[in-house]
DNA sequence: GTGGGCATGTGTCCATTATACACTTAGACG
DNA sequence: CGTCTAAGTGTATAATGGACACATGCCCAC
């Protein structure tokens, strides 16, 4: 960046980052989202999300934010955009950084601290009226999401350490909003080789029990 | 966000903008830099870029920007990541909205107005030292632009209005750093249906003249 | 203890796509 | 008119993707 002025010279934006917390539930991808207590958009359901201090990076202040309003940590995150409009915030300019976090539906307990008066998981496809240009945001991250899918074993966020494959194709197509057949979908995620069977067999269910699997790796890579 | 502080309450940092702006010239992958003439870095190449105005998008800030710098508008634009580690510039805490932005070799006129003492291109082979984390940035644009030369036809923004499927398939190889098969390649690039042979004729060669084609329309799009 | 309910788990065929590979053609120039 | 140079073109093979149906194992009710 040129510096010809002086740094402090010119006015400066507010920096925040937004989190989009995902999870599969109910057959559902669901967001968590906090109702707001201050204008403007009062009582509006909004992103969780927070100003980013002075001495911790992008990817730390939404770290902090998740912990703080979820009460979960060491989720897969990654930063989705940055959106930046003028008039995206009434009282002044706001620029937000936004993240993406995922969570298997065992993993949160929301805690009712943080900055929100409450919060809950919402499907995405029933969202409620929200806060500034957050369904947008929502949109993009929903995309975002649907692409990856694709290319890496991202979905490994969504899910528990074991799983059945039935789990794994659940959340495909719940997600991409289509049906998969299952001997084609087992040939792919088994031809990737990043998936391991454990030997263990899911119990206490009224048929046919079903092998339990887990990510080799935790990394999130791309498949092809 | 959450609100239950006063927007002007915290601190905040400064916000710019930084501008990739990449070129295929000379059998290379070409960058635009430019050289500071202030502390820190001083005398060292950077990106362009510069302070977010409270009145303009981010957007619109890169845009600017390019056109201060660059003298040319118009072109391909896309953001890219925001960097934010609050080390990375030595004075104080600035968070930058990076954009790539994509041109053909014979759209640019270099201004030598603008914040800089000079400008020039590079190629991304044989870098400079440079400012900042402008060398990390640029990795990471490097990369989205192999990720979506594969999937998208972005490559338009790199070429002039009419060019020969050679030129195209020149420009494919010296960012993908491989050799491609000439008739595979035209397949390939045809079954898109997203060019279009113009009838004419590439003249004043010594070989057999090639016919030119161009982009049906100039909108990038996702191509599988 | 046996039969019904239910989700698991498995293989083949076909269509499409990707890859390897070499010679003829058209114009410029001497 | 011969030579130089890049343009332009097709086929055969391999790999991948998609459609499709039935037997298995466990629980539970009777």
């Amino acid at each position: 960046m040129p510096t010809k002025y002086d740094v402090t010279k010119y006015e400066r934006p507010s920096v925040t980052v937004d989190v989009l917390l995902f999870t599969v539930e109910e057959g559902e991808l669901k967001i968590l989202l906090v109702k707001r207590n201050e204008e403007p958009f009062w009582d509006c359901w909004a992103l969780p999300g927070g100003f980013v201090r002075m001495d911790e990076s992008l990817d730390e202040a939404a770290t902090r934010e998740l912990l703080e309003e979820s009460g979960v940590k060491d989720l897969y995150l990654e930063q989705l955009y940055t959106f930046g409009s003028p008039k995206r915030d009434p009282r002044t300019r706001v620029i937000t950084v936004t993240y993406m976090a995922l969570a298997a539906k065992t993993e949160w307990k929301l805690k009712s601290s943080g900055d929100a008066r409450g919060a809950g998981f919402f499907s995405v496809n029933k969202l409620p009226k929200l806060a500034f240009d957050h369904a947008e945001i929502i949109n993009y991250g929903i995309q975002r999401l649907r692409n990856k899918l694709g290319y890496t074993n991202i979905v490994l966020g969504l899910l528990p350490g074991s799983f059945t494959l039935t789990d794994l194709q659940k959340i495909y197509e719940i997600i991409l909003k289509t049906s998969l057949d299952k001997r084609n979908f087992r040939k792919k995620i088994l031809s990737t080789g990043l998936i391991t069977a454990s030997g263990k067999m899911l119990e206490g269910i009224a048929h046919r029990p079903a092998m339990l699997y887990s990510f080799k790796n935790k990394r999130v890579v791309v498949t092809d």
